[in-house]
Formats: C-alpha cells, structure tokens, sequence
DNA sequence: GCATTACGCTACGACTCGTAGCGAAAGCCC
DNA sequence: GGGCTTTCGCTACGAGTCGTAGCGTAATGC
C-alpha cells in the first residue's frame, strides 16, 4: 500500500504529471497520469519496500549515513527505480517518516486535560523511535532551504496532526472548557500557536533535552498549557 | 577569539587530551594540552575565519551541500588544518552556531511577561538566521546517534539558554509573581519543562511552521504561558 | 641553535552520487 | 495471440567528496 500523499494525491492538485524538470513535487509520478494509463504498472510492493527499508535504514545507519544505494539493497530493489520514483533522499525520508505518523488519534477521553495528555502521548511514543527522530528534524532541517520539500512535510505530517488540535478545540467548546472564538482569522492564529506549542515542546523535550516525554512531563506540560505558570 | 568551548574547556575537564581515537570531544584540542606547550601555536585568526567562512557556507550552501573543502577555501586556510581542529562537520557547525547564541541576555523589563516577551523575541531573532536554522537543527538530527555530539551541543548552546530560565524564575519568584518551588528537584523539573516548552515553540513556529515569531506571535505565548489556555 | 608543534600543499584510494543505456517483464487493448 | 506502453533489473560511467599521508616550511619556547 502506497502512501497516502503519493497514492492518493491531495485533492483537486496534480492532475496532470508529466512534466519534470525541477523538483517541484518531489515524488514522481507515473509520467502521463490522466487516471488511466497503458503499460506495466508500478509495483506496490516495492514502495512499501522501499519505505520500509528506509526506515530500517535510518536506525541502523542515521540520515547522514543513509544511502540510497543501501536502501535499494535492503529493499530488493534497484537503484535505478529509486530515483524513478523519488526525487532525492529528502523526499523518500519524509514519505516513510511520515507513515509513522499515520495511526495519530483523538479519542475521547472525557475532558480537555484527558485528550491532551493523551495524545501528547501518542505523539511522544512515535517520536522516540530512532527512524523518526533522526529522520525527521534531518529533513525539516533541510526543509528551511527547500520550499517545495516543507510543503511536502507540511501536507504529509504536519497538516495531519493539526487536525487533532482542531478537533480537541471543538471538542473542548462543547464541553464549555474553552471559550468560543471571537472570528475565524483568531481561531486559526490559536490552533497555529498551540500546535507550535504541543509539537515543539515534545520535539525539544525528546531531541534537545533527550529526555523521555513519559506520563510525568506529559501531566505537568498539560497542567502548564491549560493554566499557565502561575498555579 | 576562539570559541568559548575550545579555547575555555569546561572547568575542571580534559586536563589532557593528547590521545584521539574515537571522536570523544569533537573539537580537537592541541595535543598534550597541559596548560603550557612548546612549538608554533595555532592561530587564533584562523579559527574565527573559519567559524565565520562556515556560517556563511551555511547561508549559501545549507547543510547538506557544505563542504569541509569549500569552507577550507573561503577562510584562506588548507583543508588539512580543518582536520586538525574539528573531527568533522557535525563539530565544527556546533560551533560556528553556538556563536550567534552566545549574545542572548535576559534583561530586566520590570515584569515577568515583559521578560519572557524580551528574551523569546531575542531567540526568535537569533533563529530567523538561515544560518542558524539550517545548521542547528541538522546537527540536532545528528546527535540523535551521537552522544559526544549531544553534549556538545548542550554545553555550548543549551546551557547558554538554560541559565536564562533559571534567572528569569528567580526574578520573577523575588517580585512575588511565581510561587517559591517546593524541593530542589522539582525546581529543577519546572526549569526543563519550561525550557522546552519556550524553546520548542519558538523553534516548531520558525522552522516547521515556516512563519514569523514576531511581536504579535510572542505577546500570545507568553500570555498562554503564563495564564494558560482558559483564559 | 634546537626541539616541538602548526601550517600549506599535493596526491591518493575509497566511496557516493545521479544518469544513461540496454534487454526483459508486465500490464492494457485490439 | 500480437502489439503497444511503461516499468524493472542490471551494468557502467564521470563527477564530486571524503579523510588521510607525506613533505617541506613557519613560528614559538628553551
């Protein structure tokens, strides 16, 4: 099973692929896409595959190390159909990152300080696995020169996981544990900064500081955002 | 003037360091370092020229396509001599960074939220570099497999900014505008958590959000920081 | 002067990169 | 089945980088 951004383009984008000259969308498509095409299809399995032993790749050798001749390799694969398929390693480290991020989840746990812990949680589990934590502040570092690649980050990762700031919000409201926004432009300025807020202090906490962001820190970070430094 | 970490070890540590096998500290220290030595020293003008050359290959290059060689060239000096001093990029980036950290200061604006709002704005400005933004978090992803490299990192930026925290809460404690902590360990655990949580989303909103921290932006965190998310 | 260390320079094997070119395989459509 | 189209595996290649060795020279302390 492909990934979803490759698969399943987003939506009203891309309808057409053939051109390739600059790394606009750094996946490459099937050249000639109109929905139907004539030929040997790609093989699915080999995408899984690949992504597979890129993610492999990444804890054993680390981004710097990682070579895509290695992954081809691992995958059973050859190098050429690498590069068909991606433009580069930051490409293909961000679609098998970003799989990892898939399976984020809000459930309902019956207050604001529950979902939040929960999820924080979630989160915090993902990230401590090595292939996510040297796979994916590589590329964002990356990303601060590649425009193209932070969209790619942006609509495979990040967009997924401010979803659930969005639903916990909303959630929240109905229950009358957050007051309603004044006009839409301050509600997304709100989702922007506790999404910067959540995500960055977990990065930090799991990169930076290298310490795990286990129940504790996720109870006292909870505490903190919902009311602030000075309880 | 060297940087602070090579040139001024850490009080009490590598009082000798003459052997050099694995990469223990990046920074190679000139052999059999015991205070006094014989024969031609190094020179001082050259490793600021080098410090300087690899932020500005940071800044036209990025991390991924700078090159030891390039840097050599732009600071005037051979390559070997790159070699010599730093065990490889990874180390010598940390320290043409840590340099730019080296001027934040945390001075007094009168009120706990005016302090905040100044010292994450500094942060924030030091951030938008793009030679910071590009070499800081590639070397974050990089210390994720490598300890030395970790506490490298932590010695000679996180401390920096660590002791900022500390100093805040203790104004802030001394106006009566954040209660006293308990126990020591505590304390200790406030310190780290707000040092993530600050950090974080000052790095999550410039360099995954891809957006601004400007005044606007930190006026609402510090507002959520101190009074949480209810209000 | 002498010992010692740093420096600039050249050269080197090893490795990775990304691509080109080829024949074969795997699908559609008639 | 036959033809068309696209992908696949494989090999080979020039270009570029890596990190080091070796050498003669420069700069300091004794």
């Amino acid at each position: 099973m492909p990934h979803r951004t490759a698969g399943t383009p987003p939506p009203g984008d891309l309808p057409h692929g053939a051109r390739w000259e600059p790394p606009v969308y750094g996946r490459k498509m099937q050249s000639r896409s109109p929905a139907s095409r004539t030929g040997r299809p790609r093989s699915a399995t080999a995408d899984a595959a690949i992504l597979a032993a890129t993610r492999e790749a990444l804890v054993e050798l680390g981004w710097s190390k990682l070579t895509l001749g290695d992954v081809a390799t691992r995958a059973g694969v050859a190098k050429t159909t690498l590069y068909r398929r991606w433009a580069g390693k930051n490409e293909l480290v961000v679609d098998a990152v970003a799989e990892l991020f898939d399976e984020l989840e809000l459930p309902d746990r019956g207050s604001l300080a529950a979902d939040i812990e929960g999820v924080v949680l979630q989160f915090a589990t993902i990230l401590a696995l090595p292939e996510a934590k040297s796979g994916l502040m590589a590329v964002v570092a990356e990303a601060t020169r590649d425009e193209a690649l932070r969209e790619r980050i942006r609509a495979s990762v990040v967009d997924h996981q401010k979803r659930l700031v969005v639903e916990g919000r909303t959630r929240a409201q109905a229950r009358g544990e957050l007051p309603p926004e004044p006009d839409p432009a301050s509600a997304d300025r709100t989702v922007d900064l506790i999404f910067d807020m959540v995500a960055g202090a977990v990065v930090h906490r799991t990169l930076v500081s290298a310490e795990p962001a286990d129940e504790e820190w996720v109870r006292s970070f909870t505490r903190v955002l919902l009311h602030g430094l000075g309880t």
